[in-house]
DNA sequence: TGACATTATGTAGCAAGCTACTTATTATTG
DNA sequence: CAATAATAAGTAGCTTGCTACATAATGTCA
């Protein structure tokens, strides 16, 4: 089974499979897993994303630039999004009178609830991904991650590879 | 910095983040590095993936299946790709003479020679990933990341989460 | 203050992922 | 062997990411 038995395999072993494929592969299997899951709630991971940023805020005025930064998304993405979750009612889109360059994004009674409900449950599915690995182990992991991702942060400031 | 001073913020800090928001935000800013440097020879981290599979298949016939099932994506996906690079005259799609419903993909010369030229600046791309770790670090890690692909293995048989 | 720069938002169009449905071909089986 | 099941591939249309370009509003400074 896995990739066919047949000789028709990517790589010969995990050993040799690329972390950037494997990287693939988790962030895809678990993004559809919880798609999945938010079907039945007409809701997306990514749109999970935006609106629990805007719970984390809400106290505070949110702009779609703070939601690209923050969510470390381009413009036009987090406009999409946002249009989608303004039709299905679970934000406001309100032009800043202050400030008319800016527009003030908030939740709706909808949306609060919806992540309210949502919170533990997101919290859980999260645990999925280390079931079985001990504190310690995640503590490892979560660190090495934290190390990959800033060697992509610093790639970004400097050239592509390869260039000699 | 980062997500705003002005108290903006996602995650209180990073061992809030969940991991899945940490696998999307590795996952994607590899992929635009390597985008962004594969844009040059206008190609894809994706393409550039369905071609290595290719590459290490080159003795065998494969299908629009295997390719599917190889690259865990769906086959619509898999015939977008194919499509692309069929235009760019980096593969050959042909129906299988000994069984019509089957379609050969093979590497057409061009395919053999951009990913041979390729090869070593991909491997050095990932390493950019671990840059500064190692080697028993980056066992550790390959050995956690397969650990949580298989619990994302085990989820897609059973039940979403939150269901009690 | 008027011209120009900066910043925030908007639009168009593409890639790559998906689901749902369709078509084509082969395999099975009564 | 004809009907049906199973499998492979194709199409339509959606989301989420992107770049490139356009517009709107504010900031700045000679």
């Amino acid at each position: 089974m896995e990739c066919g038995d047949d000789g028709k395999k990517f790589f010969r072993d995990r050993e040799h499979e690329p972390l950037s494929f494997k990287f693939k592969l988790i962030h895809e299997s678990f993004a559809a897993m919880l798609n999945r899951h938010l079907r039945e709630y007409d809701m997306t991971f990514s749109q999970l994303i935006l609106i629990s940023y805007l719970w984390e805020n809400r106290d505070k005025k949110v702009t779609q630039k703070d939601i690209s930064d923050a969510l470390h998304i381009k413009h036009p993405t987090t406009i999409g999004l946002l249009k989608r979750l303004e039709e299905k009612e679970m934000l406001s889109v309100v032009v800043d009178p202050e400030n008319r360059k800016y527009r003030n994004i908030a939740l709706t009674e909808k949306g609060v609830t919806f992540i309210e409900n949502d919170r533990v449950r997101r919290r859980n599915t999260d645990e999925y991904m280390v079931e079985g690995m001990t504190q310690e182990e995640i503590k490892i992991l979560r660190s090495l991650l934290d190390r990959v991702y800033d060697n992509m942060k610093l790639m970004e400031k400097s050239d592509p590879p390869g260039k000699d």
